[in-house]
DNA sequence: CGCGTTGTTGAAATTCCTCAAGAATAGTGG
DNA sequence: CCACTATTCTTGAGGAATTTCAACAACGCG
């Protein structure tokens, strides 16, 4: 479908890449596992010595609670990195697994280290991470302050924008979204019938329409003003605004490989 | 209140600092601003110059919707930084304002640089960052599937820990919430009036107690029981945990200062 | 002392959940 | 390719949690 990498269309959404970093980036990225779906990647409690980058397919972060309902902190699409703070905080503290049949591409602490070592690789990775912080705040404020159907919508929207920016989005703002109701409920602090029938509220809304696993957004206008989504927090302008200039003399951000 | 500063106590728990590091922190926090409650300190849509870091008050970060409802999405204690991202990122997704009375360090670009350059130390702040990416994942996970009574409970005992943390929580675990039932309101994502009954709730169970803005935790074990707290999102033994060895050799996690 | 903010309580309304059951879909083995 | 099974989707009806509205008390501050 997109002719280039998810991870480099992701990481150049913030800085300019050169063809040095961009071979480097693949050439780490060459290690690749394929699971199906609902399989665990990370368990909590555990100190993985790896990192995991999805190629391809959907995978999420969740956590459980005694009773065993769950709440998914975290969509990881293709270009995504899974848990980038593994060589800093001591185990995790949250799962990751597949929801969908993945490919995922396994680097290790080198590969990292030598990422780290080209400074505007190192500063695309500390902005990724940065901007999953954000997500959390969105989500926090969706689920905190929004009524279900705007949850509903905001979300679509916002996996609208992440997938459009790796390729992952047709002219007619379709997208597939091999997901369950029951995994957007777990998501969304809902429960399956209700995500259901704030599904349904959007469809009758002429908002998007569905087929299969394929969601169509009619109306991205009006799904935006529906739930108010602003795309400022997905930081998405980091290219092109200008701030690349700092690139050049931000080498003091670079993590220093030895 | 406590003879050590805020920030060192907080960095501390996660690496051992030399005293040569300790030295620079105090060096580099030596700016600091008065601001009253209820002021802001950072606004949404800037590109703020400067990092601040919290001495002594509570501050929050927070979003806004357009019909006037607002979300906290971190509670920022003294020893937290609140905004070491933006050097990274183009413009701030959420505003940072006082809840109480604060003095706050405010630190320049360049003694962001200076700290990174030690080792330990820039750990450290990545850590910092990490941490407050994990409390954000169990928040959600608080809003979206924890009851209004959990909820409560929930804060109350991670503030509990943080506080200890660095030193403002008495033997008897008590410690100072200057901070209305609306702001925690909106910081569970409920109503004031549904957040007052609920602390009732926990009040009427012997949990806690309140005197004016003195909370007391009666019964630590049984409140954390009541709501599935378990600290280990809080990643407060990385200098216990042996992690410390790897500082050593993790030169390679320094950000590089020219 | 007076005024604005915060805390507290009651009662009604609403959102969302639970329970339950049937229909559609996907997957599996024969 | 079909039958069978499990998962997912869909809808209804009743119930529970939470909100809204409204009023008043308590507290803190100038």
């Amino acid at each position: 479908m997109s002719d280039r990498d998810p991870f480099i269309l992701k990481l150049e959404t913030f800085a300019t890449l050169d063809e040095g970093d961009r071979d480097l980036l693949r050439d780490r990225c060459r290690r690749v596992v394929s699971l199906r779906a609902k399989e665990e990647i990370v368990q909590e409690g555990t100190d993985p010595q790896v990192v995991h980058l999805v190629l391809s397919g959907y995978a999420c972060r969740y956590k459980i609670l005694a009773d065993g309902s769950r709440q998914i902190v975290g969509f990881l699409l293709p270009g995504d990195f899974c848990d980038l703070h593994v060589f800093i905080l001591d185990e995790l503290d949250h799962n990751i697994a597949t929801l969908t049949d993945c490919r995922l591409a396994v680097l290790s602490r080198d590969d990292i280290t030598a990422l780290c070592g080209r400074p505007r690789v190192a500063r695309a990775l500390w902005w990724s991470t940065l901007v999953d912080q954000a997500i959390l705040r969105e989500w926090l404020l969706n689920i905190g302050r929004r009524s279900a159907d705007e949850r509903v919508a905001h979300l679509l929207c916002e996996l609208l924008e992440r997938l459009r920016n790796v390729g992952l989005v047709s002219t007619d703002n379709t997208f597939t979204l091999p997901v369950t109701q029951g995994e957007l409920a777990d998501t969304l602090g809902l429960t399956v019938v209700h995500v259901n029938r704030m599904i349904r509220n959007l469809r009758d809304m002429s908002l998007i329409a569905i087929s299969g696993r394929q969601i169509s957004v009619r109306d991205v206008d009006g799904l935006k003003r529906f739930c108010g989504f602003r795309a400022n927090y997905l930081h998405m302008d980091g290219a092109r605004s200008g701030r690349d200039d700092l690139l050049a003399e931000s080498e003091a951000f670079a993590m220093r490989v030895d």
